[in-house]
DNA sequence: CTGTTAGCGCTTTCAT
DNA sequence: ATGAAAGCGCTAACAG
């Protein structure tokens, strides 16, 4: 392995020149530099960043850690996180929880030994409390995403929740629908219980009595839609509409409908929250409250890198960003029968 | 900062012990590793993996890089390799160099600085081949996925595109068809080369004439799709039916056909390469040559730590999975008019 | 403008 | 069973 040594014996300087070589700091004649620079190239030389980062108390790394790789709401705001930081010169470590909270804790733990200089967390529920606690611990900045953790102080970057579902179950309102289902994910995330917040806001101020019989709560496991469907529809006052809390949960319900050979949307609409991304949907036909997942990820980056480089104590912020109502085919006014 | 010596301080021990109870190295007294742990967890020390990596010279840290973090393949087959990695005890950097060979060589230089212990690399094009040296020149394991690079010799998993593509046309050619596209990927991939191969082939095998007019090759551009069945319809003999080289592509090309009022399948029949994850095919009607892109992942990570561990020089190992084809329903018989 | 010294947190080697 | 010394590759602080 090539060191700064290598590189100083053989341009007959001490180390420190390589340093400072490198790290343009300090002054340097251009002869030397040059020199010195030829000779790095030449022995293919690369700094090694564990002893940079060893002797800085720095990695310039920042770790990002989202609960579903596959949901292109994360992946896209990956991309956005990604972005912002490289641009500004800082590495990225991603870290995929799977909605697990025991595999949030072994992620927790590397970015712990990784020494990373912040975290960006999308946290799988509120026992993500305990993970979170550790990181204020060792004095790690940190900056939620997507979901709040009651009791945990800190800066965010969420989206509108509520509102989105209130605009969300007023469009089918509009329509003509009384009787909507509320397919939620697990009340254990912010976000899941915000959306139900919007949905029961949205049936009162519009003079709806709140069925509780009509809202199903589900984790994340798969053909759990199936079940829901299935004692949805026995009911004796059957939805005509379907809220689905998330796109994967929409997409669940609707392969579920089908399979019953029940036409979305003209026996069943079906809205839901976050979209797909472009080059995937096929038939975008969804009716959704779209997040600007991009945004969540850059904003996210910068909010944690003014905090690392501030080090200020200032008080924690919390962006709002709201979502967009985006009509398309999947609700349709109800027929008046 | 929380150190072996602030443990070793209160434990009235050497650091030297300390550290040999945190690796459970060397033989210790039961009453003294006890001791020691129980500072350990008072204290809320946590190993620091940068001065572990300097002296041991292995940092436990795999590398995956992938061009596009949006495509369910490839965040699939990021699964795999996570899963398959974390198994054995090593960390995963994620990249997404966007199919972008600027992009790439950041990734690269990434890869050098963090010392990471081996590579998992799917190369945007032949053109990765100088970066493929560096890490070579640098002695970095290294295995390649999805697609080959001439002139580069390493461990690798591929998939079968040829077979794959020859049995999606084949399917195509038994439907009746015999004017049949192919909307292909930049032939400085691999795959693309491929599956033009495999194209060519079943023609072939089926005696039908290869028209250069049927076949479009495409960067992995937004919107690239629309211009080129502009083209490929306006043409005296249209094709009845296309084959996609990946997914993008198809749902890009069926978009492109039905905003033109064009029906998928009765009036075009339309297969490809790669599926979409379950849940993010609402309605899965495309037929498609399926690869088993976790295993991509995990025999990917395999073969690393194998050539790491194995430190052995033997004979690079190529692992060719092959493709499934699933016939769903957007190809259908051609209407003898 | 350049060099020397010390030390970041850890483990290896050699003592005891 | 435990400890002392040296060094991994690098840079801050001070010296010249």
């Amino acid at each position: 392995m090539v060191t700064i040594y290598d590189i100083a014996k053989k341009a007959n300087v001490s180390a420190m020149t390589v340093s400072r070589v490198i790290n343009n700091s300090g002054r340097i004649s251009e002869k030397t530099r040059i020199k010195v620079k030829k000779i790095m190239e030449e022995m293919n030389y690369v700094p090694n960043s564990m002893a940079r980062s060893l002797v800085l108390q720095e990695t310039k790394i920042l770790s990002l850690l989202i609960t579903d790789i596959t949901n292109p709401f994360f992946t896209t705001l990956a991309r956005g996180a990604e972005d912002a930081a490289m641009r500004r010169g800082y590495k990225l470590l991603f870290g995929n929880s799977d909605e697990n909270l025991q595999k949030e804790k072994e992620y927790v733990d590397m970015m712990l030994t990784a020494r990373v200089d912040g975290v960006l967390f999308a946290p799988t529920g509120d026992a993500s409390l305990e993970h979170l606690s550790i990181l204020r611990t060792h004095n790690i900045p940190l900056v939620l995403l997507d979901r709040e953790v009651p009791g945990f102080e800190t800066d965010m970057v969420l989206g509108d929740s509520r509102a989105g579902a209130r605009q969300l179950v007023e469009h089918l309102i509009s329509l003509g629908h009384k009787r909507i289902a509320l397919l939620n994910g697990p009340l254990h995330v912010s976000t899941a219980r915000h959306r139900l917040a919007g949905y029961k806001e949205a049936l009162k101020l519009n003079d709806l009595a709140y069925d509780d019989r009509l809202v199903v709560e589900l984790d994340y496991k798969p053909a759990a839609e199936n079940l829901a469907m299935d004692s949805l529809l026995q009911q004796t006052d059957p939805p005509t509409a379907i809220f689905a809390a998330n796109n994967f949960l929409a997409i669940g319900a609707i392969r579920s409908l089908r399979a019953k050979g029940i036409s979305v949307p003209k026996q069943i609409s079906v809205v839901c929250f976050d979209d797909f991304g472009e080059s995937l949907s096929l038939d975008p036909f969804l009716t959704v409250a779209s997040q600007p997942a991009y945004q969540f990820g850059a904003l996210g980056i910068q909010l944690l890198i003014e905090r690392i480089q501030d080090k200020s104590e200032g008080d924690y912020r919390k962006i709002v960003l709201p979502p967009e109502l985006i009509i398309r085919s999947s609700a349709q006014a109800l027929n008046i029968m």
